[in-house]
DNA sequence: AGTTGTGTTGAAGA
DNA sequence: ATCTTCAACACAAC
């Protein structure tokens, strides 16, 4: 679930964090530790890395979470789809337990927050462990719906350049536009107006226009409500968002629209779930 | 009880 | 190159 309002929403948190040094690390899945170049790094090597660092930024890069430190290294973490970040003040966790909660998988140790816990139930999430300068050009090289540079125009010309593509599979494509995943592009295109299936060039100047407007709205709105709690997703307290209140068409299907009673519908998107009203949406 | 679907994304295969 | 498929993993729902 974390899309870009939920790591946004994270990050916020996060700031908490900021000043903070780590005074040390424990993972029992250390396969997802990694350098600058995706290879693995032992446990041992990131530790000492790691131990004495000062967190001076915690920033959101598209649906990455980074975490600059002051020896001009950043962590980027992914939360990929069960990815928890906790902070934790509770001084039970410590270095020697043996055992954390059942899916606990990486604790960070710091000096005043006691700890960032890190549970992930599908282990995909990953860290990685690059060079502050070399951050962005290990990143996805959409532009972030929240940067200067997302005006109608841009936006226009990203899309326009896979004309034979559904507008849902252009929204999620990270390489074009960072941070909307599967409930989002549902969620936007339904403020739209437009059916998900739609190929590019036959959407309407009107309609592209009604499509970026929505994205913004939409993602916003989200933000404002702290993110979706479907399943996994939750805060850096542990707490829910509440944008699973407000959802018009994600998983609402064979359930009535919620603007004019059609049931909702259900379809499959390059191989994604996607959901849409036939009658709000053209 | 076995099958299917799940938020992501990049690596492998065509 | 560029596109599609699948694997990484655990669990809930059917």
């Amino acid at each position: 679930m974390p899309e870009l309002p939920e790591v946004q929403t994270i990050v916020s948190d996060l700031q908490n964090i900021t000043n903070d040094i780590f005074t040390g690390f424990w993972s029992d899945w250390e396969k997802v530790i990694r350098d600058e170049n995706k290879k693995n790094i032992t446990l041992k090597k990131f530790v000492k890395k790691l131990v004495g660092k000062k967190i001076v930024s915690v920033r959101r890069l598209g649906k990455n979470i980074a975490l600059d430190l002051n020896n001009k290294t950043s962590l980027l973490i992914h939360l990929r789809m069960t990815g928890r970040l906790l902070v934790s003040d509770q001084s039970s966790i410590t270095k020697n337990q043996k055992k954390y909660g059942k899916h606990v998988h990486h604790i960070f140790f710091l000096k005043k927050n006691h700890a960032l816990v890190f549970h992930d139930v599908r282990k995909f999430a990953t860290i990685d462990f690059i060079p502050t300068n070399n951050l962005l050009e290990k990143l996805q090289t959409g532009t972030d719906p929240f940067s200067k540079n997302f005006s109608l125009i841009e936006f226009k010309k990203i899309i326009n350049s896979k004309q034979n593509k559904t507008i849902k599979e252009v929204l999620m494509d990270s390489g074009l536009i960072l941070g909307i995943g599967n409930i989002y592009a549902s969620e936007i295109l339904f403020a739209a107006r437009v059916l998900p299936e739609r190929i590019i060039k036959s959407l309407t100047n009107l309609e592209q226009g009604l499509i970026f407007k929505s994205i913004k709205k939409i993602l916003t709105k989200a933000i404002r409500l702290r993110g979706t709690s479907i399943s996994d997703y939750r805060d850096s307290a542990g707490k829910k968002g509440s944008f699973q209140n407000e959802l018009m068409v994600y998983k609402r299907n064979k359930q009535k629209c919620k603007k004019c009673d059609t049931i909702i519908q259900r379809s499959v998107i390059a191989q994604r779930s996607s959901f849409f009203c036939i009658n709000c949406q053209k």
